[in-house]
DNA sequence: TGCGGGTTGTTATATAGCATTACAATCGAC
DNA sequence: GTCGATTGTAATGCTATATAACAACCCGCA
């Protein structure tokens, strides 16, 4: 089983500001603002969560299961914003570390019920501990309050 | 020369909030919020370039290039975040676009300097136009007073 | 009761966007 | 001039997803 991101020293993929160069406007655009303060998020994430196996997507996966028992499949594919393929893997990633176990249902029996383990519980409590901390280190150039008011316009920027 | 993003109807990647559904406390982590934000700013830039053939990091590679005139491929690579190797690859499609061209730097002969041409500035102009407009449009849940918070949040946030 | 269209999980395959590696030409320092 | 580092380039690989195909199943309807 290989970890799905390598941890390298100086990694791609995130923007590292460049000494004494032009940005054009491009700080007035939203898209770009925010594609640049994700990847910044990414990074830390990955720092937080370093050798554990674990991605933003499955960590909202596995949130995702724990706050709906007895999801589907389907379901969750559609939370996560992916297709039923790709859901499916993930939960199959959630499956083999005993995170999560699938469970007949009786109301329909072409689809599982999701629920999480015991070990997925405190798997996932320790995980949002890490994230949780990490969040705050990641913001903690914002004050509190500014913290408080970027969550609120975010929340209220997707509707 | 297929394009990049196919126009599908309603189509994965992005994460649309699903009814009746709990997402635990995802709504908390910067991670998760600035991702969803994310998100939609490109589906937003998609929809403002749809048929363009055009993608979130062409757009910023040559806003890049025409605020940054004799730039180098390995130093825009470095802006992009990306190895040089990507960076080339967007050069090369810019230059097939007649958007940008490649002229030889006499202090070093490795080189190229990379530099707009009238059409690609025109076309840049274009699209700055647009996407200036898109993004208002995206952030249109928002008062100008937010937006403006919301952008200096942002920039903060990334130092 | 059985038929037909849509849905679910699953598998296999394709694709896009990258990074990684390798290489020749060139630079810079000693 | 020699050696290590850097540049653009090309070839390759990898990872995360989407797409397509399929069998089992649900539901509505005659």
């Amino acid at each position: 089983m290989k970890p799905s991101l390598k941890t390298r020293g100086a990694r791609p993929g995130s923007i590292a500001r460049v000494e004494g160069l032009s940005y054009g406007d491009l700080g007035e655009h939203f898209g770009y603002l925010l594609r640049r303060a994700q990847l910044a998020g990414f990074d830390a994430f990955h720092r937080a969560t370093e050798r554990l196996d674990i991605t933003p997507a499955r960590y909202t996966a596995l949130t995702i299961v724990g706050a709906n028992p007895g999801l589907t499949q389907s379901a969750l594919g559609a939370a996560l914003g992916t297709a039923r393929s790709g859901a499916m893997m993930v939960v199959d990633w959630m499956e083999q570390r005993g995170l999560v176990e699938r469970r007949h249902r009786q109301d329909d029996a072409r689809s599982w019920g999701l629920y999480l383990t015991g070990r997925g519980e405190t798997n996932l409590r320790n995980l949002n501990r890490r994230v949780r901390a990490n969040d705050a280190a990641f913001a903690s150039r914002l004050a509190p309050r500014e913290r408080a008011a970027l969550r609120k316009l975010l929340d209220k920027l997707c509707g």
